[in-house]
DNA sequence: TATGAATGAGATTTCATTCAT
DNA sequence: GATGAATGAAATCTCATTCAT
């Protein structure tokens, strides 16, 4: 009977850790607390609902990490310096925590449907970034929302591909590999 | 006694449908089904399971698509000429079908594991072509996996924002733009 | 489309020996009809359901084998000659058709509750007769239908034995032993 | 939230007589939940399936069965008072629990294709202790396996006409009855 | 007569959730 | 807070039987 907060991180990296080996479906109450060491009835003393240990453990991380890009683009003045830099904290992001990173990816499409209009998306504020960037001229003009969707779509994939292991390094050791190939789909 | 074929195919499209609209593990053999107007026995004369039903209509598509890929990049000889015409064929195929690359796309991940090494992929045929342009100095040299994984990611991200409706465009439109983004991620 | 009894003693003969294999529950209709090579409804051409399959099997042969008991028993005049006449019989009977003894076997448990007091069994069969023996004193006094059920269980557990490959000689060969056997335990 | 033991316990004896009375197959979770005053559902926490079921039943009560009739033979020297040993257990067991008797004898034929050649089973028992008997030449010598067989079968078929009600008597009344024939049948 | 696709009632099984302890 | 046995609604799957061809 360890303080409250403990045991419910405990259920938290440990239900992650099964929804992604598993599937978010194919994980059951009881796979979260036997792994966990726990009785099933307890989990219910932290999270209302499977449905709301779903929903907290995305959203929880999704808009930290979405607030993490946010912070890290606003240090720099230029597209380039942001791409840059956004690139950087997400390779750094992900080699700290894959499996946080492989929950992420695998929730959005059964998640995403709950994100409410307001919530902050990457994909949104990389779009505006771009946009303002066309406007005061330094990208040339286009749709903002399939250049973000290029560049968003090449540095997830490498993501991907390191999870499935079909790349081996660390992502932070590629993120000049993708910032130099991000900036080159978006200078045309 | 209706053609067995003909129920079959019934039975697919209908599945892919729902699949995609509701996702497969919350859709029912009760909302195929019902949706494609037969029993819910009849459903296991053509598949022996959800799970074969499923597993059915991910492995033939996605083995027909990239062989239609696999296909069309054999009638150009520079890794330039074959990206362009697998975009082109990327593109045709999916605004002819949306619905059904909304299935792979969703499918992937929960079926890929069942995938064997033999069957062909999109991803390893790409990241062979790639070496091979590496070799003979068409493009510079690089990891394949990495340079094929940021071209495909690019392409894929497009038509998931297209699925999302964040871009309301034919994605044969964007062909242009997504072979020639391709290509400066590639030349360096 | 050969003659209607040919197709009904097919189905009869692939029943009975899939009955014995996997039991009479765990056959399917399917499994008969594929095994006969012939099509499920076809099966309904002969027999009017499954239950009547399995009756009409059991019945028609429960009733020759006893009728054929109380044939050979009645040209003897001893118990003794009976006794020994009834199990020579069996063991040529169990001999000649192995599946269709191991079937009676396996069936009597379900079918023997639809069995009607007038049909004739062979329990009752062998019954009588002692009791008969027992009036004349060719036997000592005693209960016959416990008299009667040693007997019976003494023969059929031994061919039982022999289904099973745990006795791997002919029931025929076993012949005297089991007369013999049986008469020390009538005669007391 | 009751005993547990408890519960299994309530389930395991209400599908023994419910098994017995239409059937193992006939018998669905739902009757034995009824009949047992549970949830459908709560059957599964103490047995992994239906057949996990029939088959903890038999086994658990077969070799339980097998080491009382091992035990009490052991306390005697000669085949002619292990006989007579074993009889008394058996009757004395069958008087107890006729239902449960009744489970082994309708189970076995389903369930024996599942017991290991390493479990002990009274036909090997038997047929051990009569070929030492034929050995050291307290019984004439001959083939165990089917000397074990008809007395195996001698004892069966009264308990078996004792269970359709055929006889009426306790076994165990007929337990000397049956002693003296059994060793008829031996002594030759 | 024969076929075999279709049916649908009913069986087994799963599992998120509740609740007495 | 923690437990874990019990629940029951809902899902998957089976299969004897029917019926249009």
């Amino acid at each position: 009977m360890r303080n409250a907060t403990h045991t419910k991180d405990l259920i938290g990296q440990t239900a992650i850790r099964l929804f992604v080996e598993k599937g978010i479906k194919e994980t059951t109450i009881r796979d979260i607390a036997t792994a966990a060491g726990i009785a099933e009835g307890t989990l219910y003393r932290h999270y209302a609902s499977k449905d709301d240990l779903a929903w907290d453990l995305f959203s929880e991380n999704f808009t930290a990490f979405t607030r993490g890009l946010d912070r890290v683009q606003q240090r720099h003045a230029t597209l380039k310096g942001k791409i840059e830099a956004m690139i950087r904290y997400f390779c750094s992001f992900f080699d700290k925590n894959m499996t946080l990173f492989g929950y992420l990816l695998l929730a959005q499409h059964s998640q995403l449907k709950k994100v409410t209009p307001d919530m902050p998306r990457p994909g949104f504020l990389l779009r505006d970034l771009i946009a303002e960037a066309m406007e005061r001229g330094e990208v040339p003009k286009g749709d903002p929302e399939v250049a973000g969707s290029m560049v968003i779509g090449l540095v997830l994939e490498v993501a991907i591909s390191r999870i499935y292991g079909d790349i081996t390094q660390s992502l932070s050791s590629l993120a000049e590999t993708l910032s130099a190939a991000s900036w080159r789909v978006l200078k045309g």
